[in-house]
DNA sequence: TGTAATTGAATTGCGCACAATATAATTATG
DNA sequence: CATAATTATATTGTGCGCAATTCAATTACA
């Protein structure tokens, strides 16, 4: 049974958990693209807008730990932020290793036009309220699950 | 009701499915790493590697099909392969546009190699065999929906 | 108190992911 | 048969995602 190309040890992709992880989370931010390329942002800096709308005025630390992303792709994402003129990054009084990023007007009205794209991507889905939040939470163990044993 | 900041149309992150996706996600290819570090390969490279596995010789083409990747991924990724002598790339005779991907003795021998970076996944994971079925078929049914919502 | 350790952010480098474009080979069509 | 359309792959440019490093600010502690 050593012959792995001609028994069932063999790993098929289509069986494999991480395999459709990988594909759904794809298909996700492709389906978030058209809808988010008329407000000017990409799925990860909706995502940190999400957070700032959330709570404002966070550091970048927090929000890295919102969003489980490190500064190496936080920083970059959030200059660009700036650079659209939806956040400011300023050094804290108190800490001045910190960075605060607080949303400029523009970047709270986007609210309202981000609006949309949630109830957008809701019927996209077709899913329930129940399956999704049962698919989310299954996904949020999973999550915990790696993790942990990451951590052993 | 149209004072987002307050009241109940808030977007939460916690509980949209988009990001428990990207945050499982993201901890996969993390409980990957360390596991395919000793291969050589990236989360990626592994997965266009059971591809192979599961059928050698395949265009780019077909890989791109049956991993959802254009050629403007895998191009740069089989060449990494190719440096990393597990695989080679050849025109085909009857269509020259045609580049097929074949495994090298040593891309053959990796399959070996690569044979306890599953069961470790599996243990990582911490579910039962049908809860995998599940989700996963969960997720792929979810893909589909987006993509054909896509294509409306 | 002065030095060491830690912390928060930024930077560098590499590898996806993907849109847009280019190029060459093949097929379709007038 | 010549040319137009299509197809397969590669390239370029942008933006993550993350490891490793750097730097300055803060905290710990000898």
């Amino acid at each position: 049974m050593s012959d792995l190309s001609e028994n069932s040890e063999q790993i098929r992709l289509q069986q494999m958990l991480c395999f459709a992880l990988y594909g759904a989370s794809h298909a996700f931010s492709r389906a978030y693209k058209p809808l988010l390329e008329p407000l000017g942002l990409t799925y990860p800096q909706y995502l940190v807008m999400i957070s700032l709308w959330e709570k404002d005025g966070q550091p970048v630390k927090a929000l890295g730990e919102a969003l489980d992303l490190d500064s190496g792709t936080l920083s970059p994402l959030l200059k660009r932020l700036e650079q659209a003129g939806l956040v400011t990054r300023t050094r804290a009084e108190k800490d001045e290793r910190q960075v605060i990023i607080m949303l400029t007007d523009k970047g709270r009205l986007l609210q309202r036009d981000a609006a949309g794209v949630t109830t957008a991507i809701a019927a996209a889905t077709g899913c329930t309220r129940a399956e999704v939040d049962d698919l989310r939470d299954s996904l949020a163990t999973l999550k915990t699950m790696l993790v942990e044993s990451g951590n052993r």
